[in-house]
DNA sequence: GAAAAAAGTTAGGGCGCACTAACTTATTTC
DNA sequence: GAAATAAGTTAGTGCGCCCTAACTTTTTTC
């Protein structure tokens, strides 16, 4: 039974890279599931040989489970130290955009330096003063501050099956051109659309939402996340 | 006329420690004048040594004039951004104050570390949101987008003329707990006050604010700025 | 299962920003 | 103005976090 004796240091305050790691490999592996070198190098737009160096920092301090040529894992004290910091910037990105009118495009960025600067009791503030949101303005979860998250995993639209109908649950928050775009077409959170149609060899999707039709990219389609309805309606007419 | 020459890098975003002492070298020389090394490693809490190699990169990056064994004095565009980060701290702890009901003790440590991540955007936005003020919660002047202040030099409290009455524009923002007591004395900008008595040898000054008196030390005083009122009153009765 | 490809690592270097210790230049003092 | 003191500097280190180049391990391929 010699469990524990890892897990060192308590909660020694993290650097700016040493968050943006953790809510990475965070994001690959989804809470459990373990996270390639590479994979947190080309996310974080590092060079691996970075990573490597990095990953064993943190590793000392008891973030992360870390077996050389094996990826990397959280621990329970990194995984609660990623929803700290994503609770942040979900929370500062609604906070913009409700109480400063920021635009949405525009939220990330600014909330990607803001969380590593925020004190918790600024951003409870902030989470408070909008009324305690359970969602950013991209549909993103937030996480609560006693580190529960809602880790359901919806299906993309570019894999939702013809003849589908759905709900808009969220959309990748990261590219604002990309937002831009989803914007226009009146893609966002909380829409209910249907697929249609989907050409074949990576072909446009056609989907209907409300009264228009329009069509997209595989690659478009794949950002935009869809809880899927109880396919009823569409009967009569 | 080999006048310019120097005073290269545009505006490079600067790191946080970089923008802290560009604040430190302009409250030490209030714009114009010259500011010790010493001085500077002891507002920075900082060895003097380290000080002389930062202040090297600074002058390298064109933002101060630096001449060995003599000090240190901000360059136009040195005292540029220096009036940009102090605009940024004033207007977030105004922001924090107004809009989050953020305690007026503890919105300093936030606004330190805010003040670095913040963007322009942000903190025009903020300013917007509660009514562009033109001081902060302690009362110091915010800096405008363009660069412009209000120099004005007040005289201290520990210094004010007996019988002289007089207003509180500004008290010192970095401590907290001073700051609370000073709450407590309802000794705030705004308040008029009335210097009664000043004891010897460093010894507490009496003074009247609204239909209370009260005494405090110098050191105390000395951390209040005073505008004060051209005596009239206090004349009947 | 051997060769090729992919993934991951160490080695060595650089920059920013801090430190202490030892030295140099300015300033004060008498 | 010489000696003492204060102020400021260089020299040498360390740590965090990044890089490229070269090497090792794992996985894929046939």
């Amino acid at each position: 039974m010699s469990a524990a004796r890892e897990e060192a240091e308590v909660s020694e305050s993290l650097t700016a890279p040493a968050e943006d790691y953790l809510k990475a490999i965070y994001a690959i592996g989804r809470g459990s599931g373990a996270a390639a070198t590479n994979e947190i190098a080309q996310r974080l737009a590092i060079a691996p040989a970075s990573v490597s160096g990095m990953v064993r920092r943190l590793a000392d301090q008891g973030l992360l489970a870390y077996e050389r040529y094996h990826g990397v894992r959280l621990t329970e004290s990194g995984r609660r130290a990623a929803l700290r910091t994503l609770r942040r910037h979900r929370v500062i990105e609604s906070y913009l955009s409700e109480a400063l009118g920021y635009p949405w495009d525009r939220v990330h960025d600014e909330a990607e330096r803001l969380e590593h600067a925020a004190s918790d009791e600024l951003v409870d503030r902030m989470a408070a003063t909008i009324g305690e949101p359970e969602v950013d303005p991209h549909g993103a979860p937030i996480p609560t501050r006693d580190g529960s998250v809602d880790e359901t995993e919806y299906t993309s639209l570019a894999q939702l099956p013809i003849g589908t109908s759905g709900v808009v649950v969220r959309v990748s928050d990261e590219d604002p051109a990309m937002l831009r775009y989803l914007a226009e077409l009146s893609i966002l959170p909380g829409k209910k659309l249907t697929v249609k149609a989907r050409a074949p060899y990576d072909g446009p999707i056609t989907l209907t939402l409300g009264r228009q039709e329009l069509s997209i990219g595989p690659a478009l389609a794949a950002n935009v996340l869809i809880a899927p309805l109880a396919d009823s309606g569409r009967r009569r007419g």
